[in-house]
DNA sequence: AATAAAATTTAGACAAATCTAAAAATATTA
DNA sequence: TAATATTTTTAGATTTGTCTAAATTTTATT
């Protein structure tokens, strides 16, 4: 089966949102669709008449397997053109989500095998995000964010939950990257924010906002 | 300017054919693009409307200068996206044309120069045809057909006219590919098909047509 | 529970790109 | 050159994905 650069966008948005809230609701895929409720409801129609979806009206609504399974497809081709991006052509990670959002879109299943192969079939990409295989078989792994970790323990960056621009930016300006080692020295309780030292960096200050969307895991 | 795909598609389809006749008609326009003459008529108004075109009602049509512009952009990305199947992901060359008319309409620019510089700025696609830099300038190459080659001179092979899949197919199996040494031993004047020598093969015989399509150039 | 507010859906419209059928213009030929 | 054939354009319809405004359903509040 194959559907329409519309119809996988908005299958990959519901996957997303059911990720976290189980049930989806209209208004607020239409808040991420840029989109009035009107058009999602429509779109709604459309993806249950292709069995994709269970809705009722009034009732919110989520992807069912064959679904999931369609939604899996398109992060599994967004996340290895954002690795190929970056680590082939050399972009930086925070330039990369529009053209990858373009890229989800081209259909031959056998470009996407090849190019998996070709990049040495990488189990997360820029962001930190597991990228599924072709089974939709998604990879896991044990981490916890920034605000979590006892003090002076030493961990390695492993994925940003907020992916802004805004986000990323500020990060580069921090040196953190995937994979930097880094630690935690005093915990402000007046705010919430953190001490931190980047390996090579002086100890630095982050706000518990920025600390939330860090992602680490122990070192190997 | 961007364009939409169909306007990319029909832009690229019009310079091809003002390549060979001048000027384009309707009808074979429509026979190229496999849709009717009335779309046609429908997408030269818009093509007309953006000052893509010189037309007038019933007197044909081609591409002005900013059109041309327009259309090797879509030539430029569509040879660099086939280059990239065929040398990097080790497609077959008879199977990357449909992959790469879907890759081309991606539109980012600075993609499309850093992919160009990924591949080490590539001369010529797998089909030895030349690939526009970004101002549109088109590598000249010196090249005659197979049929009008003296015998015995030993040519290289630099391009193919006609690139359907059969004939790739076809080729694939004499063993010719871009850059082989290729000569010709004997032409039979009943109807044109020639003896041919392909370096560390049987010689062989190849149709008058085939001939006409494989395109040579002096060995460096 | 009645009413107000919020969320969702329906009805009807629009733009893009296509189509069919008919009309108009041009080209061919007897 | 008049009749015929071919090519091209126009007129109007269709599909997809979107929209606005109004109607409906659900949820929250007094």
């Amino acid at each position: 089966m194959s559907y329409t650069v519309s119809e996988e966008n908005y299958i990959k948005r519901i996957y997303h949102l059911q990720q976290e809230t189980g049930l989806v609701n209209t208004n607020s895929l239409a808040a991420e669709m840029q989109t009035r409720a009107a058009s999602v409801t429509d779109m709604l129609k459309k993806l249950k008449t292709k069995k994709l979806l269970q809705y009722e009206k009034y009732k919110g609504f989520k992807l069912n397997e064959a679904g999931k399974k369609a939604a899996l497809d398109v992060v599994r081709k967004h996340r290895l053109w954002e690795y190929f991006l970056v680590e082939k052509l050399q972009f930086d990670w925070d330039k990369v989500h529009a053209i990858a959002e373009e890229l989800e879109h081209i259909s031959s299943e056998e470009l996407v095998q090849r190019l998996d192969n070709f990049l040495g079939n990488p189990s997360f990409d820029p962001h930190g995000d597991p990228i599924p295989d072709r089974n939709g078989k998604i990879p896991v792994i044990n981490q916890q964010n920034l605000g979590t970790i006892p003090l002076k323990k030493i961990v390695t960056v492993s994925s940003v939950g907020n992916q802004s621009a805004e986000m990323l930016d500020m990060l580069k300006h921090y040196h953190i990257a995937l994979g930097t080692p880094i630690s935690v020295l005093k915990r402000f309780e007046f705010d919430g924010s953190l001490e931190i030292k980047v390996l090579h960096r002086n100890a630095c200050i982050i706000s518990e906002q920025v600390a939330k969307n860090v992602f680490v895991h122990d070192v190997q």
